[in-house]
DNA sequence: AATAAAAGTTAGATTATTCTAATAAAAAAG
DNA sequence: CTTTTTTATTAGAATAATCTAACTTTTATT
């Protein structure tokens, strides 16, 4: 699906934010983007009717998976933009980022590509930023790809309020470890954690519940 | 003034028709974008507002000389950006004219001076197309700022359809050459042409109407 | 706890770009 | 010179992004 301009800088700046550890509130992002808060809220509106985003008063603004994919891939086009200005063009100052922050929404993924490789690849921006990479590289299993046995940390859990609530209550949450006990025919998954908290979740829910594995080497690193 | 990527997109579509010598109609103009007429309609409404356009249905839509400046100015950048993207970056094919198209709209001038420079002032695209220049070359003055005896050639009259009526009843039309025969205090301009037709405007009417300088050489050369 | 301040929300309006449907005017064809 | 076809135009609606004004809820301060 194709966003506009300004969607996609809500996107940019509700990532920002939560990458910061800041709940993302309408007032921050009124405040980042220079609008007044009912434009926030219209936007966040549109954002969660097409899965991009999870709002309420309580917790804030989150982006779903899909959202943060989208976002991430936009501050990597910011930051390889960057780079190449400098490189190529040898430009410095606040010129890198204002033509980065017009130029990030139209050139296509294709081209970036082109434009990644002719830099060779680079790590960090002209600031030094890190330039992230398009694909999260540890994230690419949900909680219904796992086999008996294996081991994982919570990265998301995408659920409703209500389920994520249940999961709370065993001390199921990101960043907690757990290991697959049992998966049954239907998909339901029954999980066991390291400080013996026992849960089962159903084969939908499990699908909607990014992971970490856990490989052997980290397991004996540990 | 900034003009969105829509109202660039019709004085493109407006120059390129208007440079193949076409009446530019709002059926052609319709055809070229992909919409329907009443939206031509209303940005040919917008645009001459704006005073970048003059539009009637007999003679068509024709650019203002703000609104040729400002599609001259999208088509050199489309041009310059096509040639960026073949000589540095090695590509080709529809790629080219794809990203240029969104590019255009969003490049300061000043990345594209950078850009021209490195380019080492380009005067064809990888198509084979001029790069117009930033300014038209030959059409810096107006009829009021010749003196008493010049020579011109009358590049652009940019007055009402009444006036222009006026004009070409006399034979004062765009290429037709003319001398200035006198200028008097209040900057009323009186002019003598080839075919002896003769013919008065007043300063407000010389203003509006560009001409090409016939310099000493060029009339030798004829 | 009562009040003040801040944040969130709803309602309604505006601008830009587009559409469809209906009508008017101009050009082409018979 | 009437009829048909094409082109232009008006009217009215939809979407995206924004605003202001008014109201509600939450948080902080006394």
């Amino acid at each position: 699906m194709k966003l506009t301009v300004a969607q996609e800088d809500y996107l940019k700046a509700i990532w920002k934010q939560g990458h910061n550890r800041r709940k993302v509130n309408i007032k921050r992002i009124a405040d980042e983007l220079q609008v007044a808060s009912p434009t926030v809220i219209s936007m966040f509106n549109f954002l969660s009717r097409a899965e991009l985003l999870q709002y309420n008063k309580t917790d804030g603004a989150r982006l779903t998976e899909r959202g943060e994919h989208m976002a991430r891939k936009l501050i990597r086009k910011h930051r390889l933009i960057e780079t190449f200005l400098e490189d190529v063009l040898g430009l410095s100052g606040p010129i890198l980022h204002r033509e980065a922050e017009k130029l990030e929404h139209v050139i296509s993924d294709q081209l970036m590509d082109h434009i990644d490789a002719h830099l060779g690849f680079p790590r960090t921006d002209p600031h030094g930023e890190e330039i992230p990479a398009l694909h999260h590289p540890l994230t690419k299993y949900t909680l219904a790809e796992l086999e008996n046995g294996q081991r994982f940390e919570v990265y998301r859990i995408e659920l409703s309020s209500g389920e994520k609530k249940y999961c709370k209550k065993y001390g199921f949450k990101e960043g907690s470890h757990w290991n697959l006990s049992e998966k049954d025919p239907t998909g339901s998954v029954f999980l066991l954690s390291d400080g013996s908290h026992y849960l089962a979740l159903s084969a939908g829910q499990a699908e909607r519940i990014r992971v970490i594995l856990q490989t052997r080497s980290e397991m004996d690193r540990a």
